[in-house]
DNA sequence: GTCTATAAATCGATAGAC
DNA sequence: GTCTATCGATTTATAGAC
């Protein structure tokens, strides 16, 4: 009894899946460069032929991950300048799930750091990777403004502020997956928020 | 007239040198795995058969680097540590001191970032990587816990203070040396410190 | 759908000429 | 002291069997 062409459709699904999930933990603890298509297909449970069945190469899996990435900051952008309350709110509100995310989730940080950390990569990559790694700042940016002007955030460059918020982000997402790193102790929201504390 | 050996002595010096700078170069944008022994060669204007004159692998060049980001970072702790004041003046000298490296020699704070952020390298390296990872940290929670026993800095978890500014140091060299970023906007010192205002 | 075998290219490292 | 030529190992990617 064959398979149904349903059922073919739901394995392939799955392999592909778990090949990129794969594929975002060895990507983001040894980089973009160090990492073999053996190393994935390794972490996936599969022969390195199969990964070059379910992809073209090593740097469209790589792509497919940054573009999931950015997908996500971007409906975390948006989601955050939706947030009801004040501006002081919603930035309160995007730092706490940029800290929960990278707690659960550090691999996804660390690509996107990557994606835009190196020359290496195809100029195609490196305009997405850009177009995001400005998009957060840039939303910080612009929340920030809108709490200084209503007094909620204490005076200072916006720029300033929007970068040493994002930088700390980035810098915990290398320092989390660092291999044999102590534990990190995470920044509570709270305490990365008393930069704009007015 | 054949060359004294002093000459020769020189010339050698010169060329390791030249060697180690353009290899910083390299290593700190393209990242270890991805730089090949040509490119630094390249850089520094020479062939690649004349880099295994001078060093015996990629490997050793890359410790000679972060053996090189240890001595200065452990120098900066110490200083920090003797500096007049108290333990805000001497938080103060430390980051402005590593903000202004920053600015400077961002090379020196990516090989860095580097060394603990990979899994490839060799235990070796990693072990040396590890724990110059904790001085900065250490040294910044010492001063921390100092501040606030006598009041000059605001309560809260001196752990999660240091990882936040050590954190953004971090992300900020990062972005400095990322290719085709829009030029950051670094914050000052006073700026980051606002993280311990009391 | 998955695997093994292999082709083709790359790169670290060495040898030897000048 | 510096360079070019080359070896050898690794790795990306493909072809074909099951």
């Amino acid at each position: 009894m064959p398979r149904t062409e349903a059922e073919n459709q739901r394995i392939r699904d799955e392999r592909r899946e778990q090949i990129l999930q794969a594929a975002i933990q060895v990507f983001a603890r040894q980089g973009y460069a160090a990492t073999k298509i053996a190393d994935i297909a390794d972490a996936a449970h599969s022969s390195h032929g199969l990964v070059y069945h379910y992809f073209e190469s090593k740097e469209v899996i790589f792509m497919t991950l940054i573009e999931q990435a950015e997908r996500d900051a971007q409906q975390t952008a948006a989601a955050a300048l939706a947030q009801p309350g004040d501006a002081l709110d919603r930035i309160t509100w995007l730092v706490t799930r940029m800290l929960q995310g990278l707690q659960r989730r550090p691999e996804l940080y660390m690509v996107m750091v990557q994606s835009f950390a190196s020359e290496t990569f195809t100029p195609e990559l490196r305009k997405l990777a850009t177009s995001q790694a400005e998009l957060i700042p840039a939303t910080l940016r612009r929340l920030i403004q809108d709490g200084q002007a209503s007094g909620r955030i204490a005076p200072g460059d916006p720029d300033e502020l929007a970068t040493a918020i994002f930088c700390c982000i980035q810098g915990l997402a290398v320092n989390v997956l660092s291999p044999d790193g102590l534990p990190v102790t995470f920044p509570s929201p709270a305490t990365l928020l008393r930069l704009l504390k007015a």
